[in-house]
RNA sequence: GCCGACGUAGCUCAGCUGGUAGAGCACUUCACUCGUAAUGAAGGGGUCCCCGGUUCGAGUCCGGGCGUCGGCUCCA
């Protein structure tokens, strides 16, 4: 047999010959540091035999930086935290182990709960194990054996892993540790220069809340030390990104205990809170929607009609007056279909646009609250559209459209999904299939490329998320365009038809920035706090050099707020160079110096990232004017 | 909510085996009147997250609670 190699060589083999063969076959030194066959994207352990005419890569340890090649390190670095864990820490049961982005971890259930001290301990026996050496040996076994051996050790979780894989099944092992595994795996653990134990954190077996919590330990390994190095700087780096600490450094948020997950705006927060807000309010004016605005608390019976009593109580935060309770509103469709229901309606006047920045609060478990990114109480740039089934795709593709008026003016990249039918759901299956393909044609229509998750649509209809992700590349949810059948039906609500006969209209929830506290949050992140300049508080910022320019400065400022410019004068009796530096620190987009020299004629005018430029008075407010358009 | 860690001045952090709290930055005052990222000096500032316990004595040890961080679950 033959397979091709890269370079489009072919290269001749016997029968059954493996990976490893091919390598050997091409020189001993390739075979010596090869880790991982990979054949038109799949990867494939160096053990198993390789298919006649097939294209192969076989990856080295030189290939340190191919994910693929990681893949396998981790994986196999996996393996050594499992044989150490389990020699440390007799009774040990192992879970599963696998390569993660820019790492691995394994799950274990410990016979006494660990602490920080064990990554140490476990980090130290893994350098053990990899100085004294470890090959791993690939062996096919059979479901009763694979069990037998699992039930002897003692492993509760692999047994049920066997129990529950398809296909064969297969044993790596190394040392003295046997692994249910599908591979591919490192010949040995030569390759593993790096390892590092990162952190600890509890982790449902199989991701099931109500199945036992088992000990996750997190790590990750390198082919080389310095690409360790690198990645935790990486970390630190992120650290300085963000949103938070953003947040307080730029004295734009601020949390307190008294209220958790509950941000508190300080004046230059607000400023671009408004100024988003604003946007929203032009943007929806221009597009046809109608702003409205309903209450905070609404008794259990909306919520019982809507359905969140059932699905959502949980989530809500309640109180009790006069005998009667009340909700405290987690999101304004409801209350935004009382309004609706509240007046007659033709088919001549949809669809209905109705827009609200609401107040919402949502009671979130504690322990994941996060920043401004997930919060109890807040705002979304929310809107909800009547409209006639045959009207849903275009109003979606207005939606999208809209939606993407926004990425481009903030320098945006997303990434769209389509969440189709979930398994528990209400309406008919042709409904569905209805709504998922509008959603579809529009986003089709807006020429998107898109990710399909299967089943992870909302009970009452399918639904459009855009997705970004925060400075650890961690995804947040921004913006969602969801169709609804459902409540509009509960609430009764209708449209006269051409026809005369009464209708129920289609609902669409969107929310395009999403939560505005999510979206800013996301935002500092996406720019390191170096807002564009119509979003940044302050906009310029006008030093004089010393005492006798003052009154010039304050006159320069006075100028620009004419114009409609954020200005400020920093008066301080302070040093121009410490001035510019905590100008700087602020990340204000623009500073004028302003002495003896300027006062002549030219402007000299000091950007932020240490760029600085001189022009004249007329350049700079031309420059401002043209930067500051939205 | 669950697992692990953490909580000391506005911020970043030090504070040993228990003996009555400290630095840098920030802030205030004074001097300097300044040319593109930190002028100098002096001063003010603490419920050591909260409640309880052990102890002659608790920032420090123990228990409970709250909050924060990293995960898990959840995210209509």
């Amino acid at each position: 047999m033959k397979v091709v190699l890269p370079d489009s060589s072919e290269l001749e083999l016997p029968d059954g010959a493996t990976g490893l063969d091919a390598a050997r076959a091409i020189g001993p030194k390739l075979a010596e540091q090869a880790v991982l066959v990979r054949s038109n994207g799949d990867l494939r352990d160096l053990r198993l035999p390789l298919q006649n005419g097939e294209q192969i890569q076989i990856l080295t340890t030189r290939d340190k930086h191919d994910p693929d090649a990681l893949y396998v390190l981790r994986h196999s670095a996996a393996h050594l935290l499992a044989e150490a864990a389990r020699r440390l820490y007799p009774g040990t049961k192992v879970a599963i182990g696998p390569p993660i982005e820019n790492g691995f971890y394994y799950d274990f259930e410990f016979p006494e709960p660990i602490g920080e001290e064990a990554l140490e301990r476990l980090e130290e026996e893994i350098r053990r194990e990899i100085a004294e050496g470890r090959e791993w040996e690939r062996r096919e076994v059979d479901r009763d054996e694979a069990r037998r051996y699992f039930e002897e050790e003692g492993e509760p979780y692999k047994v049920e892993l066997v129990d529950t894989a398809d296909g064969s099944l297969s044993f790596y092992k190394q040392g003295d540790f046997v692994d249910l595994c599908r591979g591919p795996h490192l010949q040995n653990s030569k390759p593993i220069k790096a390892v590092k134990l990162l952190s600890l954190a509890g982790a449902y077996w199989r991701g099931d809340e109500t199945k036992p919590q088992l000990t996750r330990v997190y790590g990750t390994a390198f082919y080389d030390p310095k690409d360790l190095e690198e990645y935790l700087h990486r970390l630190e780096e992120a650290k300085r990104r963000d949103h938070r600490r953003l947040a307080k450094d730029l004295a734009l948020v601020d949390f307190s205990e008294l209220a958790p997950g509950m941000p508190f705006w300080h004046p230059r927060g607000m400023v671009i809170w408004n100024v988003l807000e604003d946007l929203r309010r032009r943007e929806n004016a221009k597009r046809g929607y109608h702003e409205i605005r309903t209450p905070q608390l609404y008794d259990s019976d909306l919520w019982r009609t809507s359905g969140h009593w059932d699905k959502f109580r949980e989530n809500m935060f309640t109180l009790e007056a006069e005998g009667h309770e009340y909700g405290l509103k987690p999101m304004n469709c409801p209350g935004h279909c009382v309004l609706y229901g509240q007046t007659p309606h033709s088919y001549r006047e949809l669809p209905r646009r109705l827009a609200e920045a609401g107040n919402l609060h949502r009671n979130e478990l504690s322990g994941t609250l996060h920043g401004l990114l997930r919060v109890r109480h807040f705002v979304q740039d929310d809107a909800h559209i009547y409209c006639t089934p045959e009207q849903v795709e275009d109003e979606v593709l207005g939606c999208l459209d809209f939606a993407f008026y926004l990425y481009e003016l903030l320098g945006l990249d997303v990434r769209a999904e389509l969440s189709t039918r979930p398994e528990n759901r209400l309406g008919t299956d042709e409904e569905w299939d209805k709504a998922e393909e509008a959603l579809a044609a529009a986003l089709e229509r807006q020429g998107l490329a898109y990710r399909v998750s299967e089943g992870e649509g909302i009970f009452y209809g399918p639904k459009i998320d855009m997705h970004m992700s925060d400075s650890l590349g961690r995804s947040w949810q921004i913006s969602t365009i969801q169709l609804d059948f459902q409540m509009p039906a509960r609430f009764g609500l209708t449209y006269q038809g051409d026809d005369n006969a009464e209708h129920t209209p289609v609902m669409i929830h969107r929310a395009l920035l999403g939560s505005l506290e999510r979206f800013i949050g996301i935002y500092l992140e996406h720019t390191g706090g170096d807002l564009p300049l119509f979003l940044a508080p302050e906009q310029v910022r006008v030093l004089p050099v010393s005492d006798p320019y003052r009154a010039d400065a304050e006159s320069l400022a006075d100028d620009l707020r004419v114009h409609g410019f954020r200005a400020s004068v920093d008066e301080r009796e302070e040093t121009l160079g410490r001035r510019i530096r905590d100008a700087e620190l602020y990340k204000i987009p623009y500073v004028v110096v302003w002495g003896e020299r300027e006062s002549l004629d030219a402007l000299a005018l000091r950007r932020r990232r240490g760029e600085q430029v001189t022009v004249s008075w007329e350049a700079l407010l031309s420059e401002l004017q043209s930067a500051a358009k939205v």
